[in-house]
Order: structure tokens, then C-alpha cells, then sequence
DNA sequence: AACTGTGAAGATCTTCACAGCA
DNA sequence: TGCTGTGAAGATCTTCACAGTT
């Protein structure tokens, strides 16, 4: 997952591990709500809790993007929502375009967490004729024959495929002719694109094998030691060694940039 | 994301790394699909390219499973579909829930890959009583009411959250009290559970604006030296220094487990 | 006194490169 | 010869623990 390879050779400074701008979005999540509450500053203690990480993480995090707090007394809430809206690059606007309007993409077109932060869905598109003309979510689905040319016209670079697995790399593959140089995929495919397009996956499945792996060793917790075949039949011979097992714990990949 | 805290003391060996278990599902699609064509056998190169990793940590993710590849050869397709899914948890059957019925949870009902590996949609629940009743792909949709009585018929441990963000911690609490040790979350909130419970979170929003950021990268690609506020006003006075970025690249977590 | 910012240690993950086996 | 399996090096991420600042 990831070609590795620096987009940028040159100027190396200013690198914000991407394990910190994962979490970024959830910190702004958390200053947001207590930007409601008008809540005026918060300690890196409090707003870990919130977002669900440990302090020392979250102070490390955002020592990488200056230093935006005060000793002794903690972060002035609305000045680090504006911070990191500006490093994500949200105090701009970007249109969205989702392709595959099934039931998901449906529900991510009525996703209201969409617009609320800096993003707008420019436009449903959908291989359906029968669907073309529909509204959903208040948007008109148009026929996929027309994509290069919505991309254009709204100058999208940001594409969501909702589409069946058998169509995702062909609309990846038209989205990228056309312009769009991140998408967020939701079919169950390894898509291929060229260097300098991010491709984030999002797969249920995945996401519940892991669970079930999870969920299989808290089953066998004490029951350590024999581990012998238990369902269904193995092809071939003998399998290697097996002794005891460990418990889960730790984080997890999701992307694929290019 | 993460208490942190190691299940079983106990033990340690055949401790799979969390990040190889998060691959597995991966190997194992692309390994499903080979197996319909019939193939025998596939080399680490092969199989790495069809998952999209590199040949070198794929052999490395299937050295913790055990040897199962033959020197020269490569391995046997159907052996290895056995062996990752008997390690995943995926040769017995997984009841799951799903709450909250709105688009994006009859989305999920319709996904048909969940049946397709171990997992059984059990029932669906839905606090809205107009909803009761009525069938969504085929399984009715029964009332938040019944949720402990409808875990505990189903042996249920697998839960998924599909609810608005504010019901979300309040169904949480009630699926875990029931029984349930396994959340895969789908509403914008941070999860409490308890320990030994797992959690795994699947944010639209997130994922966008992690493309955001690198997108805006992208485009701020050769411009880089001056670097002064765009849009919007900040709140309160001085930033700190700011210089030349880096390209995207990396991996990213997802799980917060208990 | 309270809390941030950060070097340094530790843990985990990835990649290299080659020994070892069919 | 061809390809797996794996020690060891390297990269990245997390956590500790405390100096520094208000």
C-alpha cells in the first residue's frame, strides 16, 4: 500500500508525519464542539480526552505546526480550529464529486458532515440513464457520459467512487484523465493510478475481518496452548508451527497515495 | 486512538502485528479472486502487485502466519485462502447488527461482500417505529427496544454503528452492556468503551480532509518560500515560522481499540 | 503551580539483501 | 535457477520525562 516515494525530494522541512495529519481532522472535530460551547481555551489533557488520544501525542502533534499554545494555561480553541483548518486546507472551498449513486452513494451525498467543513458536492454522477434528472440530496444525477466534462466545469481535483468494484477502475481511470488527482474509494478494489494522485480506501469488509480477528483471540482468551484444526478442511499437507497468540492492540493502515 | 494496554500479558509469540493483520483481508480478496480463475499458484510478486504492496512485506506479513510458500514456486492459492481466513476468524460465522437504518446503514444491508466472508447481517435495528417492520434487503428492520433481546437471541458480537453522531455513544453503551465486544462505528463521535472492547471507525469526513491536506499541497506545489495567510481572518495575533512542505506519502491508523 | 514543547528512548513497521531450499 | 523466508538496517511513530515559560 503506497509506492513510497517522495513527492518533493528537495526543501525537506516543514514535514508533517502523516500519522499527525491523521489525527488532525479529529482534533478539529473536538475544538469545534467546544468551539459551540464557547468553551475559550483547553489544556492538551482535556482536549486528548476528546478526541480520544493521549496528551503527549497530541502535544507532539501540534508541535509540528508551531507553537501554538501558552505554558501554563493551554490553547485558545478558536485560534488552533483556524491553525488546522489552514494546514488541511479547509478555509478553502472544494468540490466533490461522487460517482455511483446506489444506496451509498446516496447516503454520502445526504452526508451532512460533508459541507460543514470546507467541501461541496459539485455533483452526482451515475451510469444509470434511468437515473439521470433524479435528485438526490437535492442534487441532479447526470449520466456518467458527461464526467470529463463536470469535472472540468467545476474544477474538481477531489472524487469519491461509490460505483461496484467491476466499475472502479474504469471511472478511477476517467476521473484522472480528467483532472481529479484524490479520490476516496469505496469499491472493494486495489485501484492503479498514476504517480501524484492519493487514492484513501474505505472498505467495510476489511473493517470487519479485522474485528473478527480481534474478536476470534478474545474467544480463545485462556484457552491457550492446543490449537489444532477446528473447522472445515485444509487442502495440502501439513501446516507449520502454531503455539499460543497475543491480544490486539495498536493502530492501523487506510491509504494508498500514489 | 488506543488505551494502549496489551490483552494478554501472557504469552508472547505468535503475536501478529497489527499492521499485518490489517493486510490479510487484503491478500485475501486478491487471493479469492485468483482462486476463481483457477489459479494454482502465485509468486510474492504477483500476489503484492494484485494487493497493491511491495513483494518484500508481503512475505515478511505471511512469515508470521507460518511457511507456507514453497521455495522456487510460490504458493498454493487455495492454501492460502484456507490458512488467512482460518487466521482472520473467517471459517466460523459472525452475526452482526447493524443500528441505525438511514441511507447510509441500508447501504450496508445491501453490501453484499458481507455475506460473501463469515459474516451474516442478523438484524436490523432502527429507533424510529415507522421503520419497524419493514423489510430492508430482505431482513425487517426491528426497534431499538429489543436491541439487548434481539444481541443476546443472535449471540451477536459484532455491532455496527450507523446512527446520527448523538445516538451513537448511547447505542454504544447499550450494545456493549448486551454482550457485544466489537464496534465498527460509522457515526462522526469518539467511542468510550470499556477495556477488551474494540472499536474501529469508519469518518467520511476524515478521509476528505486527509485528501485535502495533500491536495493542497499539490497545489501549492513549486510556489513554495512566501506563504501568507490566504482566506479568512485569523484570531488572535502571531503565528510561528513556516517554510517549504513535503509531498504526501505513508500510512495512516484507523482503530482505537479498547 | 500549571501546562506546553521537545530531546531522547522505545516500540513498531518497512525495506533491504541474501542465505537457503525446491 | 527461481523464489521464499528472514536477520539486520532504516524509517516512522509513540511515549517518557523534564526543561522552559507564563
Amino acid at each position: 500500500m503506497a509506492t513510497g516515494r517522495t513527492h518533493r525530494p528537495a526543501t525537506r522541512s516543514r514535514g508533517i508525519p502523516e500519522a499527525t495529519v491523521a489525527r488532525l481532522p479529529l482534533y478539529l472535530r473536538a475544538l469545534t464542539a467546544l468551539s459551540e460551547r464557547s468553551v475559550p481555551t483547553v489544556s492538551s489533557e482535556e482536549l486528548a480526552a476528546a478526541a480520544g488520544v493521549n496528551s503527549a501525542k497530541l502535544r507532539k502533534d501540534f508541535s509540528y505546526l508551531g507553537s501554538y499554545g501558552t505554558r501554563g494555561v493551554g490553547y485558545d480553541v478558536e485560534y488552533l480550529v483556524y491553525q488546522i483548518s489552514r494546514e488541511l486546507g479547509l478555509t478553502q472551498d472544494w468540490p466533490v464529486v461522487i460517482v455511483g449513486i446506489g444506496n451509498l452513494g446516496a447516503a454520502l451525498a445526504n452526508y451532512g458532515g460533508f459541507a460543514s467543513r470546507g467541501f461541496r458536492v459539485a455533483a452526482l454522477i451515475d451510469a444509470d440513464p434511468a437515473m439521470a434528472g433524479k435528485p438526490v440530496a437535492g442534487i441532479p444525477v447526470q449520466h456518467t457520459d458527461d464526467l470529463e466534462k463536470i469535472i472540468k466545469d467545476n474544477g474538481v481535483s477531489i472524487g469519491v467512487i461509490a460505483t461496484p468494484a467491476g466499475a472502479a477502475q474504469q471511472v478511477c481511470d476517467r476521473l484522472v484523465a480528467a483532472g481529479v488527482t484524490s479520490i476516496l474509494n469505496f469499491a472493494p478494489t486495489v485501484l492503479s493510478v498514476p504517480d501524484g494522485v492519493d487514492v484513501r480506501k474505505v472498505d467495510l469488509s476489511i473493517e470487519l475481518q479485522i474485528l473478527a480477528f480481534h474478536e476470534q483471540r478474545k474467544a480463545g482468551e485462556e484457552t491457550a496452548a492446543g490449537d489444532g484444526a477446528l473447522t472445515a478442511a485444509a487442502p495440502r499437507g501439513a501446516a507449520a508451527d502454531h503455539s499460543a497468540d497475543q491480544g490486539p492492540d495498536g493502530d492501523v493502515p487506510a491509504v494508498m497515495p500514489a
